[in-house]
DNA sequence: CTAATAGTGTCTATTAGACAGTATGTT
DNA sequence: AACATACTGTCTAATAGACACTATTAG
């Protein structure tokens, strides 16, 4: 029919298959200090997700994770980018595509396929001012063999939401995840940021990738508190300490003021 | 503007937002086995991708994965199903998602966003008559820290393309793949297939996604080269029994007729 | 007998887990 | 002084790496 792909291309009828509309969802995780109301006790970390509440059509008052639709001349990755630019002040922010969602009724207004980024970023070099209609909820996640029940809370509004757990296939650790508790959250947004959190929590133990949500300077006591949030349980001492020891450098700064020995602040080591 | 979200719905126009293609595209892979001279040496397992000779522009008379159009009305993670049905007689395979590739000029036909969706099979159990235009492609690969070259072949026909690695963050082990030498995989084949090798690779250790390409019964020396093959490199026989014997079950059948002692055959324990 | 693989025993090195102890700031 | 955290030493348990050895078959 065509003799050369520059005949066929000239004569391409971009109608030939069915369309659909994409969009992005980004889940921006941070590090949030809770303090204490005992002067000696350390503030307590929280680990916190940015969410925006929808003030139109569809999902209405409903919370959402940040996100909008591809545009038809730019790279699937850089939607994210574009937005997060938007959202936040924050350039060079560690973003990693998650996982994309297509089913069919996914979005009632039409069939939408929907890829999600997972950002990670130090909240704390954040310009204080946040899109009036966007709020950090800090993340309670309670999980067992067979469900996720997670908590989200900003201090004023609550969000719960329950996800089912079934071994996909014996061969590995997937699960097929089903929400089977959800009123505040829009679309399928539970299952995005149950996903975020496993690739977090996975992923903490053989890649640097928390130090993304670390300041500059930290104390081993304070990064030690991220991976207890991030995974759930406590760390011994030591043992954390002989890990992360050649990946981050004493500095000779201290961190006084609190009603105990001062600790030494550290810097990741690049 | 609108009172309830089913007004909403009612009146909504989906041709509000630019509207793309979607396709899928599919690694299936799967184990070979290489006859050798020597009636006393094993056969040399080899791990091997499925692809397609493209009869059609754009692309036409290069190689590619199985894969195709998504439907409008059908869910993202049903067409590899559908598109493997029809490609293979097997079902209830294993599937998993890989990643989502949305450069803008992937297709020079027009904006196509393909996910990709990796396969594990055992070519055994396939009926023999495989598509006329697909054919099964032994996997080379050398790596090093800069580049991944990769070495495909079928017996008649061989493949070479060869992949950039730059560090993507200093926080991660994320590169960014840029395919520098290739001219017979159409598309950004070759990205797939370096993204598919690469996941295999890293789950292998800590999943039983193995199984998935062995036959029922193996013998624990077969069950080694296929790790060894995936892994590009030797493991010591003690270390890999200790490893895997909680993973497999011994039954009374022997495998004789090669030149040496006998080895007992294993099942994969569920 | 020989070549080739099958399979095991054991020593050593490395890493992870556990606990106890010392150090030092603020009130 | 008391509390809370900072930080280290060391013992033990578990795991990984290495090597040597024995077993068994077809030709």
């Amino acid at each position: 029919m065509y003799n050369s792909e520059e005949e066929f291309l000239k004569h391409y009828d971009s109608s030939n298959f069915e369309k659909l509309s994409m969009t992005t969802d980004i889940l921006i995780f941070s590090i949030s200090d809770s303090p204490t109301n005992n002067y000696r006790k350390l503030n307590e970390k929280l680990f916190s997700v940015l969410l925006v509440k929808r003030d139109t059509y569809p999902f209405k008052d409903k919370w959402c994770l940040p996100g909008g639709f591809i545009k038809i001349d730019e790279d699937l990755e850089d939607a994210p980018k574009r937005i997060l630019a938007n959202e936040t002040n924050i350039h060079d922010i560690y973003l990693e595509q998650l996982y994309t969602f297509g089913a069919v009724n996914r979005d009632p207004r039409m069939r939408i396929v929907s890829t999600s980024y997972m950002a990670l970023i130090d909240k704390n070099r954040l310009s204080d001012k946040l899109n009036s209609n966007a709020s950090w909820f800090n993340i309670n996640v309670m999980e067992d063999e067979k469900e996720i029940s997670v908590y989200l809370e900003n201090g004023t509004e609550e969000i719960k939401f329950k996800i089912k757990k079934t071994l996909k296939e014996k061969t590995t650790d997937r699960y097929k995840f089903e929400v089977i508790e959800n009123d505040k959250l829009a679309f399928d947004h539970p299952l995005v940021i149950v996903s975020g959190i496993e690739r977090l929590k996975n992923k903490i133990g053989y890649t640097d990738i928390v130090f993304n949500m670390m300041p500059e300077y930290f104390t081993l006591g304070e990064l030690q508190q991220v991976y207890e949030i991030i995974l759930g349980k406590k760390l011994l001492d030591p043992a954390f300490r002989r890990i992360i020891s050649d990946k981050v450098v004493k500095t000779d700064k201290k961190q006084t003021g609190g009603g105990h020995r001062p600790s030494y602040l550290f810097k990741y080591k690049q």
